[in-house]
DNA sequence: CTGAAAGCGCTAACAA
DNA sequence: TTGTTAGCGCTTTCAG
């Protein structure tokens, strides 16, 4: 780490404000002002007048001035478990674009997966810094002894539900996800399965794996010999699971995990050592990554629809500012399958082979 | 999509203001703010009471009002590229660290790669909602016809450098990552080699491509041999040049990729029609994102200290608000060798080879 | 259509 | 140590 040669600083110079436009234009600040909120209330000249003093000053509006007046801010806050999960950075994505266009900003709070970072988003809340917020975490953050819903803005929550709050929610159904998972691996002829989860209080897991669990046994699998796996939606995870899948004798021919990136550390770690996928074991992922296409073997997996959850959950919360109700939203969440699915390697031994019922329509 | 059961909305409620907190506490608000901002000022008795009166009434101070007061907001705009991609996120997480350590919050201003997303973050600006920018981008924002510069508040960039603008900045020696890379594989006895490059106007791609070419000159390859691709940085781009490759009668044996996913995107294309990688073609990225250690092979690529450079990068912008001018420095980008790279398929027919030169210490 | 004036909630002189 | 006062820059009645 070396130096380079030191840069010059910049020293904040004081900005025009409403009135060296309204002195420049030779009229009151309140019209300065009215002739941007209200141009039609203000006679043609007087407008034209402030606009070039405008253009000449180069002013501004000073936000924290308009905000303690207007008491509001046009910003939502948005809590993000982790912002460097490509899942969520999606997701972020379709939320800035809807908000944008109804003149929101959007404050980006980050947890990092650490409790201790939500009360400095409770206290933003508090402090009146933002209008609403947009959580994509199942915990209602807590900070000084308060919940952030009591500081009573509109809230909505993106992929999760909060139980009882009573919030709107945008996200997909994951029970009939999971489903899907089951039933198109059944339909392969899979006999033997495991499953790698979620964080074990995470009600999307929950979801997925009742889901799944339902599907395999609508097939007539019981589902005790299925080998359940903890998680915590990360890489590592899907590695352990790995790990232990190779110490097995009897191993499952199919594999779902309630994480693409679950089931891509899962299928590097058996493919390490020598097991194919998909011809000695499938694997399904969830969520529908970017990498999950760009994995050798591509990933068979479950499409969070991120961008629109994001956008639907920001129209959310933009009626909620209006004032309306909105209803929650559950989007599809489509299969899509891709190389790492196939077959499994002989036919398992039992006699009755059950059809699976025909996909519904999604 | 289907609809479920409409949520309550909530309307805001007004919160107490230190008006409220001064009158249960029987004192006035000047007593209130000190007991806050400097308690050493103020009695025991005084300070106590006001603390009681603060938790009972839930009083936090209003964002607004302070900053209209105090002439400044505890925020800093970050401006980011892409706030999809990795490598931007994991140099968020650092900036965040740093930033909220000392007191600031950020903004995350993504500018998606389009330009026309730069006036919004330009008004930001000048409309006195932040302290100070770091950006992450080579450009400077420009909108309503003047450079967010031209507001005068404290600026420093991560990872790039914005020529002439005197702006300090932290980043990695790209020439010298380039050369380590060209080192590497020349070392390997490679011979024939190919550069997939990022935007045209990218100085950091200039760099790395320059510290290559120097490389191979140094150890008296003609460099004119040397395929090059154009590319952007994506994924897309690299399976373009992979194309191209598998095209060519006479393929180099080396290929680095200004970046990790445009590598990921050539070793994709390539494997996929039966090239091997690394006993077919050596390749080597750039930047370290987290995927290069799950593809497989992994990767030997340029790894970027993100988490570092955004630490950084804040302590810089930190300085320039203490009123400091601080240097601009270079981080080190270690050569990660991992399982992509590996001599070429068989010795090059010329006679001569040159040992290249010690890695010098970094 | 326009201006004067009253604050939004807070902090920082300045007195007491 | 504490209270009084004067705004920060803006919007919005209320008169005119």
């Amino acid at each position: 780490m070396k130096k380079a040669q030191p840069a010059t600083s910049r020293s904040p110079r004081r900005s025009a404000t409403i009135h060296d436009v309204a002195k420049r234009a030779g009229v009151s600040t309140a019209t300065v002002s009215r002739a941007l909120a209200t141009p039609d209330l203000v006679s043609d000249e007087a407008r034209a007048r402030v606009m070039a003093a405008i253009k000449a000053t180069g002013y501004t509006p000073n936000v924290a001035a308009r905000n303690l007046r207007a008491r509001r801010t046009m910003m939502v806050l948005v809590i993000v478990p982790n912002i460097a999960n490509d899942f969520f950075a999606e997701i972020l994505r379709g939320i800035d674009d809807e908000l944008v266009a109804s003149g929101y900003g959007l404050i980006i709070g980050n947890l990092d997966n650490k409790e201790e970072r939500e009360p400095r988003y409770v206290d933003l809340v508090f402090s009146g810094q933002v209008d609403a917020v947009l959580s994509l975490s199942a915990r209602v953050p807590i900070g000084n002894g308060r919940a952030m819903t009591a500081a009573g803005l509109p809230m909505a929550t993106i992929c999760v539900g909060v139980p009882e709050s009573g919030l709107p929610f945008v996200m997909v159904d994951n029970h009939k996800a999971g489903l899907a998972a089951a039933r198109h691996l059944v339909e392969l002829d899979h006999r033997r399965f495991g499953y790698i989860a979620g964080p074990a209080d995470n009600m999307n897991d929950v979801q997925r794996r009742a889901g799944f669990v339902a599907g395999l046994e609508a097939a007539g699998i019981d589902s005790c010999q299925t080998v359940f796996w903890p998680g915590d939606f990360y890489f590592d995870a899907g590695a352990a699971a790995g790990r232990d899948f190779l110490s097995r004798a009897e191993r499952p021919t199919a594999i779902f995990a309630a994480s693409d990136y679950m089931a891509i550390g899962f299928m590097k770690t058996v493919t390490l050592r020598g097991v194919r996928v998909p011809e000695d074991v499938s694997v399904v992922g969830f969520d529908g990554i970017q990498f999950s296409e760009v994995v050798a073997p591509t990933l068979t997996t479950i499409r969070q629809p991120r961008h629109e959850l994001g956008r639907v959950g920001a129209r959310l919360i933009l009626e909620c500012l209006k004032g309306e109700m909105p209803a929650s939203t559950y989007l599809d969440a489509p299969l899509l399958v891709r190389e790492s699915t196939a077959p499994p390697p002989k036919l398992a031994g039992r006699a009755r082979r059950r059809r699976a019922p025909a996909p519904a329509a999604s």
